[in-house]
DNA sequence: GCCAAGTTATCATATAGTAATAACTTAAAT
DNA sequence: ATTTAAGTTATTACTATATGATAACTTGGC
């Protein structure tokens, strides 16, 4: 067993635990003992006795017949306790509501997380792909219109140090992939107050992103929108769009008390 | 220390972790150590190092200042693996958001679990409640129309074992709380198909319930529509949203696999 | 019907979590 | 300002608890 950290105030057991749980994904929806213990990299017995007791927990389903574990709404509660706990999502979504009914278009909030951009809260119009109605979902920042619009917000110098080392991933054959693009999105987000992608994520979706700002100027969040390019030209979008995106998102009052960097240790990547 | 399970299968350090996680809710959105101590009635010490070591592992946050913890974005992570896993979500999520286009309100998913009914998709439309927009939310399975739609297919016996044993809880002082009055309802949405509720969680609100059947007429989901009385008659409700909701819960095929009860356990109550 | 792969159960051993205590920090009170 | 209390971090000796190897038992594939 590889030794993780040598701090007495670290309890392993639990970590290994966690393991467990962050082994299921998009593609893992349900896994077997020996799948989980691949996955892992711990050893069978620790698996079967973490499974079995997050199984007794209620945080594994166990389908009785193939004995694979797969997910438990026990998950979906830990997600509702999360809304409750950050005072932005009560803020945010009454306007969003409003902004999705006016627009009948996909209305995002996004938040940063480390270096990815996370969709807390989705109201999916029609014509969007499965992972884009779910909330919970995570995607590079730089590869967003919603992390562009908020790193545009950043002090120069961080922003710089953003752009060179966050992580990219290839989701279309248009996904930029070259920085120093990205570094003139970004400028161009600074000087017009929001950010607008193509094809990034998917082919013939156009990100339409308004940073949530704070006092001190800086955002965390943002106003995310997205529509298909079949329906919605450029003209199109900065008119019927952006006026409403932008007093969604100045109307949103920002969680005032955070004035540093929240601190996703552990969510690298 | 409460001894918790005599079973050499049961790593007891993982259940303690996994009591700090659900020691987060609607009322208690960050909490210091002291109080986590006492909400999970562990010890000083093992909440410090239990704590500790989830923060370190990314599913707790940690406000540097005030030194409380509160849930994380990666509780939201988890969801979003959820979500992946369970088969409904993936055929549902289409006719959900066509339905609630059509409406232009409030449209949900609901599935049995345990003795509870969990919102575990929302479309929320203008005039609802924040909770009522927060997927992952629970309520008693008897209270709502979800849980009563989706009983109403459950055979004689247990049908009746459910309304005689599972929780109930005062939302509004309409909410029903008494049984025989359930059991009525129950049989009447097994007459006609559906089950239509009034003032149950919030005041002046309809909650509207189609069951989603497996080939065997058994249903464990529900599609579920809520709107407001002062806007919605029964007529219109009968003339304008049935239909439609009826045809939606038909269209979704159930997971086909599952012939028995979910097992939720530890999600009782 | 057999074999392979995977899952459950058992058990001696020492590692790894425990709980008590002490050191330190912050906020409140006078 | 100074003191006090409450709460948080750090340390340590102890032993309860998780470990991992192995064995018994299922299940499904051929």
């Amino acid at each position: 067993m590889t030794k993780i950290k040598q701090n007495t105030l670290f309890v392993g057991t639990l970590a290994k635990g966690l393991r467990i749980l962050r082994a299921f994904d998009e593609t893992h929806t349900d896994l077997s003992l020996t799948e989980l213990s691949a996955i892992t990299g711990l050893d069978k017995s620790a698996v079967q006795r973490l499974a079995h007791t997050l199984h007794l927990e209620g945080m594994l389903d166990k389908d009785p017949t193939t004995r694979r574990y797969s997910p438990s709404h026990g998950w979906l509660r830990l997600a509702y306790a999360y809304y409750w706990s950050d005072p932005l999502i009560a803020r945010a979504m009454p306007k969003l509501i409003d902004l999705s009914q006016r627009l009948g278009e996909t209305v995002n909030l996004a938040q940063l997380s480390g270096q990815k951009i996370i969709y807390t809260n989705r109201l999916p119009g029609t014509r969007t792909t499965f992972a884009a109605t779910l909330p919970g979902r995570t995607v590079p920042a730089l590869c967003t219109s919603a992390g562009q619009a908020i790193l545009a917000t950043f002090p120069p110098q961080e922003r710089a140090a953003a752009i060179e080392t966050w992580p990219l991933e290839r989701y279309t054959p248009q996904t930029t992939m070259d920085r120093a693009t990205i570094a003139e999105e970004i400028d161009r987000a600074a000087q017009i107050g929001h950010s607008i992608s193509h094809d990034q994520l998917i082919l013939n979706e156009v990100g339409i992103a308004c940073a949530i700002r704070g006092p001190d100027g800086r955002a965390w969040s943002a106003v995310h929108c997205s529509v298909s390019s079949h329906h919605w030209n450029d003209d199109r979008i900065r008119a019927e769009i952006l006026p409403w995106l932008h007093d969604t998102a100045n109307a949103i009052p920002p969680s005032h008390e955070r004035t540093s960097a929240p601190h996703h240790i552990g969510l690298k990547a």
